[in-house]
DNA sequence: CAACTTAAATAAGTTACTGATATATTTGGA
DNA sequence: TCCAAATATATCAGTAACTTATTTAAGTTG
């Protein structure tokens, strides 16, 4: 009946809506101090991965090379990124996390953990126990997921 | 030395983490559709929980109540909500969903069910087996979120 | 070294937000 | 009963954050 179940117990449509409704929460649990979505992004990716030129953080984001020269501008001028030539491109910007991004960075990470800490108090210990064996496959998954986004969307791949 | 570490394996650190990861790919997994998060999550709230007023689609999405009203003026131009009036209520409206409507929340689970199907099966048979037995956990956590969101955001709460 | 490509910036216009305020309805006493 | 306060939504004016189209500058190639 349903195509989405491999023989082993996942049924990704029960996968699919416990991420929708989980996700839904997470993304809220940290303080949104006033930033888009797009701009806690760019901050976020910088101190996952360092330096990065404005083409390399218009792919991560999924908006338009414009937006994020704009966006940057604004960092720029809130303090929280800086320009910097790249010494291998003349034409290319390397864009560098200052120390007050990193900084909100890491209080949107604290109080991330903080609420979870709180959340994950109240679930019994079995269940405590299966979120920390589920890690691994997680951290998997993103990583093939982001191999995904990377490709073109094609509607149908043919097989 | 760590504060979020429970006797039972559980590092909410790691888990903070490897959520951000995971929760960065899920949210781009499904096609968006030249529509912001907001304008989706409201989609998505109306079909997960039925006619709801303004005011009650304001909470969910963390906005101002005019951004909730153009909103919903934009939606329904586009046809895919309604407004009728609440019966108990003559200030009030109550939003419904168009079939429309229900048609792009649709479109975007399956979409998001089938880039899921195709990440799961690149797992272990292990990996998927840790995830299916997470999820009943996932949504425990989900839940007991959605609760704190709708708490004030106090510092300290006085128990 | 001219033609092409790539990286980022600029320009102009649109959309989606915000705070402040207005309108209509309900609620709760005096 | 009736009026003040509270509640639910709408409107208005201004700003922020995007879009497409174009421009500038620096690399790459035959």
């Amino acid at each position: 009946m349903s195509p989405h179940e491999p023989p082993d117990g996942l049924d990704t449509e029960d996968l699919a809506l416990a991420l929708e409704k989980f996700t839904g929460i997470f993304i809220r649990l940290a303080s949104v101090e006033k930033m888009s979505f797009t701009t806690l992004g760019v901050l976020h990716t910088l101190a996952g991965r360092g330096p990065l030129r404005l083409s390399e953080l218009k792919a991560s984001e999924q908006v338009t090379q414009p937006a994020i020269t704009q966006l940057v501008t604004r960092l720029e001028r809130d303090g929280l990124v800086r320009r910097r030539p790249d010494p291998t491109d003349g034409r290319a910007v390397l864009v560098h996390l200052t120390p007050a991004g990193a900084q909100v960075v890491d209080k949107r990470r604290r109080d991330r953990v903080d609420r979870l800490t709180a959340l994950t108090r109240r679930l019994s210990t079995p269940q405590r126990q299966a979120v920390a064996a589920a890690l691994p496959a997680l951290l998997e998954m993103a990583e093939l997921g982001a191999q995904v986004l990377d490709e073109p969307p094609a509607s149908s791949p043919p097989r």
